[in-house]
DNA sequence: ATGAATGCAAAAACTTTGCATGACG
DNA sequence: CGTCATGCAAAGTTTTTGCATTCAT
C-alpha cells in the first residue's frame, strides 16, 4: 500500500523510498531526523546515503506524505502525515513530544488571518511545557 | 537608557551591544538575521565582525532583550522583547511578518497544556496565510 | 531504452569556537 | 589592572548539489 502511495505521487517505487517509509512507521518516535532515520538504516544492514534520505524526504513533503518540523532550531523533524490534523506540546524536561488536537484553536486562527484580511494556508504551534508539579 | 538595560543584565557597555541594539530599535522590520544586522553594521563603516553579533544577539536572548525566531528553517531571526507576548503571521506572498495578540489563543493553550498535566512555559505561534482575493 | 534515482564526495549555508589582542569598569 | 569582549579565521552542523552509475518502468 505504500508502494501505491509512491506512484500516486508520481515517485517510482524504490527500495531507499520504501524503507524510509517502512522506517517511520515502526518507529518508537513519530518524529526523526534525516539523520536518525539513516542510523537506522545503517544498522539494518542497508547502504543507502544520507543525501537520499534527504532527498527522499524532500520529495516525500512536497508529496504530502510527510510533515517537516522545526522544534529546535538546527535541526528538521519528519513524522508520516495523518488525516487530522495536530499540534504539538514538547516537555522540555524529557524532551518528549505528545500531539494534541484541538479544534477551538484551529477555528480561532482562521478567524485571526481573516480578521486581517488574509486566508490561513498552514499554521504551526509549539507549546513548550514542562510537568505541573508540586512546588 | 539601553546602557541601563546592559548593565542590568550584566553586560558590559560595549560598542557592538549598543549598536545591535540601536540597529533592531530603527530597522524597517522587527525581525532581523544575525546576517541583516551584520550588513547594517558594514554599510554604517563599523568594523564589527559576524561572530560578535552572533555572540551579542545570544547574549541578548539569555538576557531576555531579544526575542528568536525561526520561521523558516536554516535562518534564525530576532527582534527586540516586547512587554506583551505576541504571535505572528507570516504572508507567504510577500514574506512579510505580521504581529498580532490574541488572548483568547493563550488562554486555551494553557488550558490545553493542563489539561495534560504540564505547565504552559512558552510557546510558538506561526500562521501561514495568503492574501484573501477572489478567485 | 531512457529518464529518474542513487551514492559518494564536495560544497553550501548558518553558526560556533579558539586564540591572541583590545577595551570596560 | 583583571576580566570580559572582540576580530579573525578555522571548525562544526546540517542540508544541498554535481556527477557518474544504476535502476524502475
Amino acid at each position: 500500500m505504500t508502494k501505491i502511495e509512491l506512484k500516486e505521487a508520481g515517485l517510482k517505487v524504490t527500495l531507499p523510498r520504501l524503507r524510509v517509509i517502512e522506517i517511520m512507521e515502526q518507529a518508537d518516535s513519530h518524529h526523526m531526523s534525516a539523520e536518525d532515520i539513516y542510523k537506522v538504516l545503517l544498522n539494518s544492514g542497508d547502504s543507502i546515503g544520507l543525501a537520499t534520505v534527504y532527498r527522499v524526504l524532500t520529495q516525500f513533503e512536497s508529496a504530502g506524505i510527510v510533515d517537516k518540523h522545526n522544534f529546535d532550531e538546527q535541526h528538521s523533524v519528519y513524522e508520516l502525515s495523518t488525516a487530522e490534523h495536530h499540534d504539538h506540546m514538547i516537555d522540555m524536561d524529557s524532551g518528549k513530544v505528545i500531539e494534541f488536537v484541538n479544534s477551538e484553536i484551529e477555528q480561532l486562527q482562521a478567524k485571526i488571518a481573516e480578521q486581517h484580511g488574509y486566508e490561513l494556508v498552514d499554521h504551526e504551534l509549539v507549546l513548550y511545557v514542562r510537568p505541573k508539579k508540586s512546588t
